[in-house]
Formats: C-alpha cells, sequence, structure tokens
RNA sequence: GACCCCGUAGCUCAGUGGUAGAGCAUCUGACUUUUAAUCAGAGGGCCGCAGGUUCAAUCCCUGCCGGGGUCACCA
C-alpha cells in the first residue's frame, strides 16, 4: 500500500483498518438487514412492554463512544436520527474487541433488545455488532448538550462556510439542520410537481444545450458540439420551447430544470439555478396572479405546516390572498412623490439623479425603470407582492397591455426583498414579437450584451399560431430560501459553485 | 471587477517581532447504566503560498491562492 496519510489520525485509522483485516473482519461488506430506524424504535418502545423491541437491528454511523472499560456507549446516526447502544464486554467477548478498533465515523449495523437507562435513554442493548463500513478520515466533532429547556447547544458545530459547501457530506453528517434544509427543499418541489399535475398539466423536457440561447436576458454560457462543429449556449431559460410546446397543442406544460447564466456569484445567485416555468393555455396573467397566491399558499403550508414563509432572521411572512398588487410605474411614483407615469427617458434620467440612483448617462429608459424601482421600491417588498405592468421595452416576450400598449401584461412576486417569480400574458403576434426581437437587436448592436437573440424558428412558430396563453417563471432556489429561513443561496444548493482548492495556474493565452 | 475582513492542530478558536496555546477529537492507563461521561498522562503544527523589511517574521509590508461580506454586474 503506497498510501500518502494527511496526519496521523488518518495513519491510524488505516492502521486498524488492517488489523481488522487481519482478524477476519470484512471492512465493508455489502449489505445489512435492518428492522428498525432509530425512530421507528424510539417512537415504538414502551416503558409497560420493551418486549416489543426484544430484537431490532438496526444501522448507522457512529457518532459518540464513551468507553467505560469493560462497557461501552455510543450513539449511531442514520436517516431518521440517532440512537445510543449499550455493549457489554463479558457477553461478547469478541465484538468488544473489535469496538477498540472502531472510531466516530465508522458505520455499524448492531442487533439486540431495547431498554431505558437509568438516565432515561432508550438505548439498544448490543447483542451482535457488525462493522459496515470503515472510515479513514476524522469527522468534524460536534458535541451537543441539553439544558434544562430541553434547548440543544452545540459546542463547536463545524461552522466553516467554505469547508461546509466544499465538502457537504462532512456538513450533512454533522449538522443535522443541513439535512433539514434539504429535506424541505425536495419536499417543495413535490408539492409544485402534485400541483400542477393535480391540473393535468404534463411535465416536459425541453433543451439544455441550444443553438440559440433565449427566453431572458442574460449572458450564456458557451460550449461546442465537436460532432457537428457548432457552438452550443448552456440554456439560460426554456421559455421559447416550452411556448413552442403550446403552439403544437399542449394545453398546460411546465419544467422544472437547470438554468445557466454566465453571470454575478452572490448570495442570490448561483451560475446554475433550478427555475420552474409553467405555461397554459387560454389564461392571461390576472388569472396567472391567483393562481400563483394558491401555489404558494399550498406549498407553504405543506412544507412548513403555516402558510408563511421564512425571513432569515427567523421571522415569518405571512401569505395572506390576495396579495398586494400595484403596477410598477404606481410604485415608483410612490417612492418618489411625484407621477413617473408620462416621464420621458431624459426626465427619468434627472429624477434618477435626484434621488442619487446611480445610472449611466446613456442608460435606456427600461433601465432607468429598473434601476430606480431596484433602489428605491424592491428591499421594501416584504410582504408579497405582485409589480405589474411593466414597460413595454423591459419585456420582449410579453404581450402587450389590453388597456394602455406601453406596458406589458407582466407581473413579479417579490417576498422579503426577494424576486421570485415573474409572469405575463404571453406575446403571441408575430408581427410584434418579430419588432420587440428588432428592438433587441438594436439594443444589442449599440452594446447590450444581454439583449435577447433573434429565433427565427420560434417566430415561425408564433405564426403557426399559439393561442392565448399565460407563463410562470419561478426561482426555486431562492423559494427554498424563503422555505427554510436560509440566508444565502449556497445553503439551499447543494454542491454551490466553487473556485476549485487548489487551483491549477490557469494558462493565458 | 472594486473595496473591507478572514486563513494558526482533524474541528472550533486564543495568541505574540524572539518559530505557538486551549477545548473537543486522537493515543496510553483507570472505570460494567454513560450521555459535552469522568480522572491521570501523551502525541499532534511548512501559523494558506511566495517574496520583502529585520539580528530575528506566524505577527510588519507587497504579491498570489482560497473563503466571507459590501458594492458593481445580474431579472
Amino acid at each position: 500500500m503506497n498510501q500518502q496519510f494527511d496526519n496521523d489520525q488518518v495513519r491510524r485509522r488505516y492502521e486498524e483498518l488492517e488489523e481488522l483485516v487481519a482478524r477476519g473482519v470484512e471492512p465493508y461488506p455489502y449489505s445489512y438487514d435492518r428492522t428498525h430506524t432509530s425512530e421507528q424504535i424510539l417512537q415504538t418502545y414502551r416503558d409497560d412492554d420493551p418486549g416489543l423491541l426484544s430484537d431490532v437491528a438496526v444501522a448507522g454511523r457512529i457518532m459518540a463512544i464513551r468507553r467505560m472499560g469493560k462497557a461501552t456507549f455510543f450513539h449511531i446516526q442514520d436517516a431518521t436520527g440517532s440512537i445510543q447502544c449499550y455493549i457489554k464486554a463479558d457477553e461478547l467477548p469478541a465484538a468488544y474487541d473489535m469496538l477498540r478498533l472502531l472510531d466516530i465515523g465508522d458505520i455499524v449495523g448492531t442487533k439486540g433488545f431495547v431498554f431505558r437507562t437509568r438516565t432515561g435513554e432508550i438505548t439498544v442493548h448490543v447483542r451482535q455488532l457488525e462493522l459496515l463500513c470503515k472510515s479513514l478520515r476524522p469527522l468534524p466533532i460536534v458535541k451537543q448538550e441539553r439544558d434544562e429547556q430541553g434547548n440543544i447547544i452545540l459546542h463547536d458545530a463545524f461552522s466553516d462556510k467554505e469547508q461546509r459547501y466544499r465538502r457537504r457530506y462532512l456538513d450533512l453528517i454533522v449538522n443535522p439542520h443541513v439535512r433539514q434544509t434539504f429535506i424541505a427543499r425536495s419536499r417543495m418541489i413535490a408539492a409544485i410537481r402534485r400541483f400542477f399535475d393535480e391540473r393535468g398539466w404534463l411535465e416536459v423536457e425541453t433543451p439544455i444545450l441550444q443553438p440559440i440561447y433565449g427566453g431572458a436576458t442574460a449572458r450564456p454560457f458557451v460550449t461546442h458540439l465537436n460532432a457537428l462543429d457548432m457552438p452550443l449556449y448552456l440554456r439560460i431559460a426554456d421559455e421559447l420551447y416550452l411556448k413552442r410546446l403550446i403552439v403544437g397543442g399542449f394545453e398546460g406544460v411546465y419544467e422544472i430544470s437547470k438554468n445557466f447564466r454566465n453571470e454575478g456569484i452572490d448570495r442570490m445567485h448561483n451560475p446554475e439555478f433550478t427555475a420552474l416555468e409553467v405555461y397554459v393555455a387560454y389564461r392571461d396573467y390576472n388569472w396567472l396572479m391567483k393562481l400563483t397566491e394558491e401555489l404558494l399558499v399550498t406549498v407553504a403550508s405543506h412544507v412548513r405546516g403555516v402558510p408563511a414563509l421564512l425571513r432569515v432572521d427567523g421571522t415569518e411572512i405571512p401569505l395572506e390572498r390576495p396579495f398586494h398588487r400595484i403596477r410598477l410605474l404606481d410604485a415608483i411614483s410612490q417612492a418618489v412623490g411625484e407621477q413617473v407615469e408620462s416621464l420621458s427617458r431624459d426626465e427619468l434620467y434627472v429624477l434618477c439623479k435626484r434621488h442619487e440612483v446611480d445610472v449611466a448617462p446613456f442608460a435606456s429608459y427600461a433601465k432607468l425603470v429598473d434601476e430606480l424601482f431596484t433602489t428605491l421600491v424592491q428591499p421594501s417588498l416584504v410582504a408579497p407582492t405582485f409589480i405589474t405592468d411593466h414597460p413595454v421595452e423591459m419585456s420582449p416576450l410579453a404581450k402587450r397591455h389590453r388597456d394602455d400598449p406601453s406596458v406589458v401584461e407582466r407581473f413579479e412576486l417579490y417576498v422579503g426583498g426577494m424576486e421570485i417569480a415573474n409572469a405575463f400574458s404571453e406575446l403571441n403576434d408575430p408581427r410584434d414579437q418579430r419588432q420587440r426581437f428588432a428592438e433587441q437587436a438594436r439594443l444589442r448592436a449599440s452594446g447590450d450584451d444581454e439583449a435577447m437573440v433573434l429565433d427565427e424558428d420560434f417566430l415561425t412558430a408564433l405564426e403557426i399560431g399559439m393561442p392565448p396563453t399565460a407563463g410562470l417563471g419561478i426561482g426555486i432556489d431562492r423559494l427554498a430560501m424563503l422555505m427554510t429561513g436560509a440566508a444565502s443561496i449556497r445553503d439551499v444548493i447543494f454542491f454551490p459553485l466553487m473556485r476549485p482548492e487548489h487551483s491549477p495556474r490557469p494558462v493565458e493565452d
């Protein structure tokens, strides 16, 4: 064996492994038949009838060992929780001998009967002990203590964010709340699927590798397809493909999948993130606002038990229907204390300067509106609020408002100061859509590298004809943050993007 | 990309211009109902990396690497 040891704890464990093998112990067996999880034992045990659990088999990772000479207590942790085990040397001399070579982190299976100790803890009295996996590296030890109120006090919790994100497996083993966060995320997505499935809408998959990226304004990741010697883009949105499916005759489709945007990384943004998009034929954005309310209330109730979301500071955000609704320009007017509805681009620029909103002198009308909103309004949108009817320049894929052609039928949902949904009555007039693409092309030519690219086939699809359609996108990661009170998007993504730990020096070319 | 902060034992952290310390973890011994087990002892460190200043650098300076935060960017 030519093993490089990082430190003597690792070396010691390799030595133990060899000694176990020398004694005929298989350190990596193939399976283990459990009768109970730790949770099942704790829930089933009855002091007046301990015989109920006279022969259980549990398995898990050793998380604590207390050796007391000829008797030892240890805790094993499984997916449902943890349970204490008790083993006596005189009853099981061989197993007890093997136990001397086991460590915190090893995975074992044990059979025995359940009893309650003098100090009141439900415990498995070990009659048989098997090693199921030898752990060769030390675990970051988290000790926990219970105070008189029963609160759990953690000592020296594994808290270094870099290590937690890089070695999520360790984070999950030693930090129980992390497991809970990801279970909540998974339940949330399951609840969303159920909500749509119940309505008869079809879950679909559309291309992630796209020859033309579209459906949002963002810089893409570029890759290359060798077989056809052509560039491809990782999708920034799936919108244009889902609309093609509505053209094709499906009347309700949704997709939950990763998008990729080559932009900044911060606590709200990860280069790859999960988006939900749903499109429903014959509906408009008014109907979709009600649906969005219902979706959030249903999902939050399922995941959290109450129709409320959670802020980082632990305060709840009740989801009371109907959510606030305010037109985007009205929200800005309110914030600046004057009517902005009919202001020109140049007047808006002056307004920005007056309110110390930092904008470039050549910024477009849409950009100015966006800056004013982001700076002056968005932070205050804690309670769920629909911001509606954006200027048409900001929304190249949304249908013009039926009463005002300068704005579109669009809403964004803000909760806790975060944008979590974006939706519109979908633009299905191919003539208008072509004009909008032309405007995007003009922006692109003038240096806006996030402007949308013309997708001629998408226009062809619209010419074939798309029924009136409402479409909604939800940032799943951000919604998960609000379901769990997470402070950073990294806390709800198992493996957030990190720079390589030992980065090879990039070669300059 | 800019600025600020951080990087010391497996983990959580102290610390000082004279090359280091605690708790837990680890090792040895004691202990047959413990639970942050306890008691006695021991080992463990390129103080992120590379330069510079200095008689002397973990500490001061510069650069780099990694992380966090703020801003910018970004639906």
